[in-house]
DNA sequence: TTGTAAGCGTTATCAC
DNA sequence: GTGATAACGCTTACAA
């Protein structure tokens, strides 16, 4: 093993003189920064992880919990989890993989062993055990989501309301007058409701705005209840010619109900999800969908990160960050101007 | 923070006895194993990782190596992460996520750091260079694939000679006589054919004992390739029933150009896939697939390096395994016996 | 069965 | 602008 008693041999220069160079936290003059690096390269010197996290009281490391459930689009949290890992690579940090079947016990542990110098939660629920947990310990957290309370940490999240009331615009824009919004079941506005319900709230108020029409119906996504859903909202508001889908697990159904009942989209009815680009484009027609910017949310949470980490080693007080991420909505083959409707002739 | 020395203070033992305790490497009275474990419960004590490394030479950490380019199916990839997260856990292990875009640089800095203990390769090239990254460091290796040269590291692949034999078995015993495989491009076979061409094997051999007659065909999985594939074989092999598509890409073209030429699945062709469950799933009918255990290719990689960790400790040289896992066949709706043709009126 | 103490290879404080 | 050196908190021979 190289150490960086080697390098010192081979400089000529002393061990701290190395460890500035390589973490250039001093002035050091161009011709032994130059030795020194020369040296480090030629005998490809790398400093060792467990001596540098003990005695720099820090690991270069971020933990990242995943979820494991079902019920999240896997393909977005890889999309996440990639883009923290490369934008923690940046900033010199590493990224630890934590699965979420450790409970709260798993950041307690990565925590206060100090394997870990900071934790991103993924997938953070409205009353999140493992938040109590971390503030216990004084950790640094950064979480994608939004919970009840976020005292002590940084979050980032998509702006929903602002994708809610693209939803309302792009539909006004196209003439319809009457919307319907098909929700998520009451089990997702229970655990975290905080990006259902934003939606659901940015989308009445624009809707109000825009003068349209509207009616918001919980859906569990399976075929029966979307069924369900549509057969009400069918009987409530015969007019109804725009739909908006929060439930991506009801979009499947839902089109297939509205070829079966005649409906063809987007020439009878339009629909707007709020779900993924890569999901929007799976269906046929393919869906005008508002999503948020996958891989910012990773790389914002990792800024957020670094920059927590900076001031607590300054001593300073690490701001509470919350950004939100503006959405965007991409018009694909479900949407339309509202044409005349048929009379039956 | 907690150390080592406030339970050496709290339990009235030396600080060896509290190391021994923790991680089983010496036997212990009763006795004091039960006040060391209740002091280290009280204070919530967890040994300060930087210092377990350094001390110890190893840090309890499994690098993974992520692959980042398209092609990949994104949610297999994360399957196997997050088993081979659980399982190293299981062994004491931690789980750093390195993805592909350092290069070698990647697994040469997290190995010679000392950063990680072995380092599991996922999406292995033929002939991949980061494998002579990581013999030159000695570093303990698995690999998830087969390149052309593993001697000095264990690998884990589904075994996909069996997956390709299941195809024609299959097919054969449904009585289909004409068979077409439908195999990835060129691009594929040069970066990592292995996979490719032993499934390609398989079904010949399996085929051939059958009594079938078959044709191979390359495909690159675009709509275009696919319906020039399709209309090559349909051209030197007319009474073609049975279909094998390897390229995933392949698949959905292949299903709408069998439809638009008017042959439906499975009443007049059968399509065999190879793909992950979860893809079978996906299209419609829904496809009899052969796919491998996905999850236990993650778990048995983990346990393949903690043997190597083990003997490598031990000074002794760890043994270059090499297991396949066997696929299964799952029928579903786009296979079925061969009906006898109806002849044109 | 338990204790003593010498490292492990950096960082960061102090001194020059 | 550079050097010497005392931590950092464990593990693991070696002793008893």
């Amino acid at each position: 093993m190289v150490t960086i008693f080697d390098v010192v041999r081979h400089a000529g220069v002393s061990s701290s003189t190395v460890s500035y160079v390589l973490n250039g936290t001093r002035r050091i003059s161009e011709a032994t920064r130059g030795r020194v690096l020369r040296s480090v390269a030629e005998l490809g010197f790398h400093p060792n992880a467990g001596a540098r996290t003990l005695a720099g009281r820090r690991s270069h490391i971020i933990a990242l919990v995943m979820p494991l459930h079902r019920g999240v689009y896997v393909p977005i949290m890889t999309e996440i989890a990639i883009s923290v890992t490369t934008t923690a690579r940046r900033h010199g940090y590493d990224v630890l993989l934590v699965t979420n079947d450790e409970g709260p016990e798993g950041v307690r542990r990565v925590a206060a062993s100090g394997l870990a110098d900071g934790v991103i939660l993924m997938d953070v629920e409205l009353d999140d055990q493992r938040i109590p947990a971390l503030r216990a310990q004084g950790t640094q957290a950064v979480l994608i989501g939004l919970p009840d309370d976020p005292h002590g940490l940084s979050c980032v999240d998509h702006d929903f309301a602002a994708a809610g009331a693209l939803c309302a615009e792009h539909l006004a824009d196209l003439g319809h007058r009457e919307i319907a919004f098909i929700g998520y079941g009451s089990g997702v506005y229970q655990r975290h409701a905080g990006y259902a319900e934003r939606t659901l709230t940015g989308f009445r108020e624009r809707a109000g705005q825009r003068g349209l029409r509207f009616l918001d119906r919980p859906c569990e996504g399976t075929y029966e209840s979307t069924a369900g859903t549509l057969a009400r909202i069918v009987a409530d508001r015969p007019r109804t010619t725009g739909f908006v889908v929060q439930n991506e697990a009801a979009i499947g159904p839902l089109l297939s109900l509205l070829h079966s009942s005649g409906r063809s989209v987007p020439e009878d009815a339009s629909v707007v999800a709020l779900c993924p680009e890569q999901l929007a484009e799976q269906y046929a027609p393919a869906l005008t969908a508002v999503s948020g910017p996958t891989r910012e949310l990773g790389r914002v949470a990792v800024d957020q990160m670094i920059r927590r980490l900076t001031d607590a080693r300054r001593g300073a007080q690490p701001e509470d960050e919350r950004p939100l991420l503006t959405p965007t909505l991409t018009p694909r083959q479900s949407t339309a101007r509202l044409s005349v409707p048929k009379e039956p002739s």
